[in-house]
DNA sequence: GGGTGTGAACGGATTCACAGCA
DNA sequence: TGCTGTGAATCCGTTCACACCC
């Protein structure tokens, strides 16, 4: 019902509002915080209109009010976990990223087939050797799995973690998964990010120089 | 001229085309491709057509050629530089993920403030004091920037790296980024990623759930 | 027959533009 | 007056469908 982009454009507006509260702020305009998104007014009432939640005319968006639609919308109502598989740079990257942040959403268990991480704790997570990952996955009501492990091994992590009831993966190996769309997959290719990045700044590049020799 | 959506899967294309290449595989045809990719047979033949790489009716594309042909268009002519500011875990991963991986694309420096980082190689690179980014990036003729610092420091970051006369940045860190836009910037969001991952996950199950009751 | 290349149709997301309201 | 909510228009990416070729 609710698109992709949606979404994500969701969870930018209320990590910009809980800055904003922060700072104190009680109400905002849609062109204010199109603003700040780099986002058009209209963008931004359309998707707060599929949230449901109204503003009002000449005063705008309560600040609290919409980060709790916001937050309705996006959060679980009841507590979600999540599974990470791999711990290397990247894996202990994500874990600190996430350690303790969010109340409705936190990574529970941490995986890997390296003896000397299984069973100690790594920024407040434990480790847990990949043979336990069923029961812990079922144990602990886990039902994202975040995969970062090397290419080689992710179809077999994703496949093990569909067969212990994962409904989600965010997946960070560069490699395209074939699961069954019960499960919903996102991938995040740094390679694919860094090749778009390199090809674009060339362009820059050359539109900037044509813009001098234009003059 | 070329879309961001295209690049996207050229990148793709040719990481899939250099795995069958080694697996000996000549040739490959439109709709082959597209199941690889999960995308359609058109798609991928309009993407090369925008490429203007053509293929033979029958015997599809040649894997070699096709190659060459994406890496004309996606790599420099000349080699091309990035710097990495942040050395913390993530820094750490994304440096191991590319180190010596590319011969026209390679991360040249790292960059932190930690006085017991800076001056030793991590991963094959070296990393200098904050200081030095200005004259590093000319020196070594970096034109991309890749910042994994934590969310306070990124805009300060950003903007040094536009100064020191950088054009495209693959930003890690949760924030939109303001910078005068003869600089591409790709953000790449963690916290976004696993939101939008845990929404839709939590729709795939209630689906199922309504699919089995519906039954 | 079974591919490719591509104009045309489609669909989804964005933006415009304006009615309605404080 | 200056904002919000939203139908209508537009834009862009994808997919279809078919002419053309091996």
């Amino acid at each position: 019902m609710i698109s992709e982009k949606t979404v994500e454009r969701l969870s930018l507006y209320r990590r910009i509002l809980c800055q904003l509260r922060a700072e104190g702020r009680e109400s905002i305009l849609s062109h204010e915080l199109a603003a700040l998104l780099h986002g058009k007014a209209a963008q931004v009432r359309r998707d707060f209109m599929q949230l449901g939640y109204s503003g009002v005319p000449n005063s705008g968006y309560n600040v609290r009010r919409l980060i709790e639609s916001i937050s309705d919308l996006l959060d679980s109502p009841r507590m979600q976990g999540a599974a990470l598989v791999g711990l290397g740079h990247l894996g202990l990257a994500i874990l600190s990223h996430f350690s303790g942040r969010w109340r409705q959403l936190a990574i529970r268990a941490a995986f890997d087939t390296d003896p000397a991480k299984v069973n100690r704790t790594h920024h407040g997570c434990r480790c847990y050797a990949m043979d336990d990952l069923a029961p812990v996955v079922r144990e602990q009501n886990i039902d994202i799995g975040v995969i970062a492990v090397p290419a080689e091994q992710a179809q077999g992590v994703a496949e093990a973690l569909c067969r212990a009831g994962i409904s989600g993966i965010l997946n960070f190996a560069p490699v395209r998964l074939r699961l069954p769309d019960t499960v919903y997959v996102d991938t995040v290719d740094l390679t694919m990010s860094l090749e778009k990045v390199a090809y674009f700044a060339r362009q820059r590049v050359s539109a900037r120089h044509q813009a001098n020799t234009a003059v």
